[in-house]
DNA sequence: GGTAGCGGGTATGTGCTCGG
DNA sequence: CCGAGCACATACCCGCTACC
């Protein structure tokens, strides 16, 4: 499905030599494009929350009363070739095979059973399967096979999210410690990271007698929103873990939640990771990028050192942490020393601030009005909620507005000192596919593909050390390769330092090299 | 000087799946 | 058949920078 939308199809190119699923795939692709098109006009004027309903409700009703009214004409014409019955099948067929190509790849494991073991159980990542649906299933690898080409990365993808649930709970099941774990998900922070990763599966499917998913399809209706769904503070012993209204998966849970990666084998490091990993860290030895001296454990430890406690720290880490983003490290300081000349860096002095006040002081970082709503709104839920602490664990961070993933990861390690699992930001995202450490979309599947080969001693100190790297040398346009000590390893510094005359040259991968690296690691 | 692009998160709209 | 909910794409927010 969502290959289809990569598929090579420019407008107007000859669909000569495509298969009929990759055309079919292609058509979808372009119907999606033009429906954004017009999406996106019917966006442009501001509307009311009225207008916006009515608009909603129009859809609905379009929807209800028949979908081929919304082909385009072109599409109409080419019915022949192409019928929504096709491109249904086309469609559902792709997502069988992501769904079980984690047995594809992996074909002795469950010998070659391609039905799923928890029929009427689905887990996150997994679609809700029916007993029709496992009959209908080839072998894995047959569909798989059956693929359009330009779709099969795509399935590699989304066979990353694909968790046998079963899987889980054994593991769970086996982990005597996680379910007690649990309540004080504080305690467990630093353990084993099967443990602190399998505690909610583990306490969430002793509740609830399932893992509640992302899959598709009905499920329990979910109570209320973020507020409703906000977890309560568990080390504070609050709150019913594994309550399934709690774990509601609302889109922003969904978004940032870690259990769908939970049970992803290791994978073994790309090669020479040891090389670049001891490269970049003498190229970081001297600790002068922006990032050591004005990023967020900076700022932490200046709270410190003007006489705050922990509990000021660690307020002015969130702080940081949620004005960095899209904003650079000198500014975010230099809004951070105007919030402490003002004498507002705590909960309680921030939140008798009106947002106008707040957005005058955080003039200068990126989106300082919603980022002034955000936080008067988390210095209300720390208040209501934390007792005026921040939130000790990812899941209630990323609960408030305006904090992601990486935010809440680095707020966690740098103001709980755990580790819940590496940040990645921008720099970590882009240069671990640069070096085709890993090949993803986004920065959490960049974190989870990460933390699969990372030595766990390691989780603390990429961040850091990506980030400065990525702001020194391999900055985003124009990256200093010929001053890399890892460009030997890297695709784009082997082919830079070579004699390509610009970033340009260099800047779209290169697979042949990446098997020529792949192949070195192998002979040693 | 104008413009394109970057960056992280939120909000919204759409087609679609699936259970009741 | 309907509605809940999912996957996905995209607009938008804003300041800054690089490039033409």
């Amino acid at each position: 499905m969502r290959g289809s939308r990569r598929s090579p199809s420019a407008p107007g190119a000859s669909r000569r030599g495509l298969t009929d699923a990759e055309e079919a795939a292609s058509k979808y692709a372009g119907k999606r494009r033009k429906m954004t098109q017009k999406t996106a006009a019917r966006r442009k004027p501001e509307k009311s929350e009225t207008e916006a309903e009515a608009v909603r409700h129009q859809a609905g009703a379009r929807r209800r009363s028949g979908r081929l009214l919304l082909q385009e004409p072109q599409e109409t014409a080419n019915a022949s070739s192409s019928s929504l019955a096709d491109r249904k099948d086309a469609k559902m067929s792709l997502q069988r095979a992501a769904v079980d190509f984690e047995q594809f790849r992996n074909p002795s494991n469950g010998d070659a059973k391609p039905t799923s073991p928890n029929l009427g159980t689905p887990s996150r990542g997994q679609s809700v399967r029916t007993l029709q649906h496992a009959k209908q299933e080839a072998s894995p690898a047959t569909a798989a096979k059956s693929l359009p080409s330009g779709v099969k990365r795509e399935v590699r993808v989304k066979s990353e999210f694909a968790i046998d649930a079963t899987e889980r709970l054994a593991k769970a099941a086996a982990d005597e410690a996680s379910s007690a774990a649990l309540s004080t998900k504080t305690e467990v922070a630093n353990e084993a990271p099967s443990e602190s990763k399998l505690a909610p599966l583990a306490a969430c499917a002793a509740s609830t007698g399932f893992f509640l998913s992302g899959a598709k399809g009905r499920r329990k209706k979910v109570v209320g929103l973020r507020a409703a769904s906000a977890a309560p503070p568990r080390a504070g012993g609050g709150g019913e873990p594994g309550d399934i209204e709690d774990l509601s998966p609302q889109k922003k849970a969904e978004k940032t939640n870690l259990e769908k990666f939970a049970a992803l084998p290791d994978s073994p490091p790309p090669p020479h990771f040891n090389d670049i990993w001891t490269a970049v860290t003498e190229m970081r030895a001297k600790r002068d990028a922006p990032v050591d001296s004005m990023g967020v454990e900076a700022m932490g430890a200046l709270a410190l050192q003007n006489g705050g406690g922990e509990k000021e720290k660690r307020f002015s880490i969130l702080v940081a942490v949620m004005l960095s983003s899209q904003t650079k490290d000198e500014q975010t300081a230099a809004c951070m020393q105007r919030l402490r000349d003002a004498d507002v860096l705590s909960p309680e002095k921030m939140s008798r601030l009106s947002v106008e006040e707040l957005t005058q002081l955080l003039y200068g970082v990126g989106f300082h009005r919603n980022k002034a709503r955000f936080l008067k709104e988390a210095c209300e839920t720390i208040l209501a909620k934390h007792g005026g602490d921040i939130p000790p664990t990812y899941e209630e961070l990323v609960q408030l507005r305006g904090v992601g993933p990486k935010m809440a990861n680095i707020a966690v390690h740098a103001g709980w000192d755990r580790l819940e699992g590496i940040a990645v930001d921008v720099h970590v995202h882009r240069i671990a596919n640069r070096l085709n450490w890993v090949r993803t979309k986004t920065p959490i599947e960049t974190q989870h593909a990460v933390q699969r080969f990372l030595p766990r001693e390691l989780w603390a100190e990429i961040n850091l050390l990506f980030v400065g790297f990525g702001q020194q040398i391999c900055r985003p346009v124009k990256p200093l390769c010929h001053e890399c000590k890892a460009s030997q390893w890297c695709p784009v510094g082997r082919k830079a330092t070579r004699g390509a005359k610009n970033f340009a040259d260099v800047s779209v991968r290169n697979e042949s090299e990446t098997a020529t690296l792949a192949a070195d690691a192998e002979a040693e």
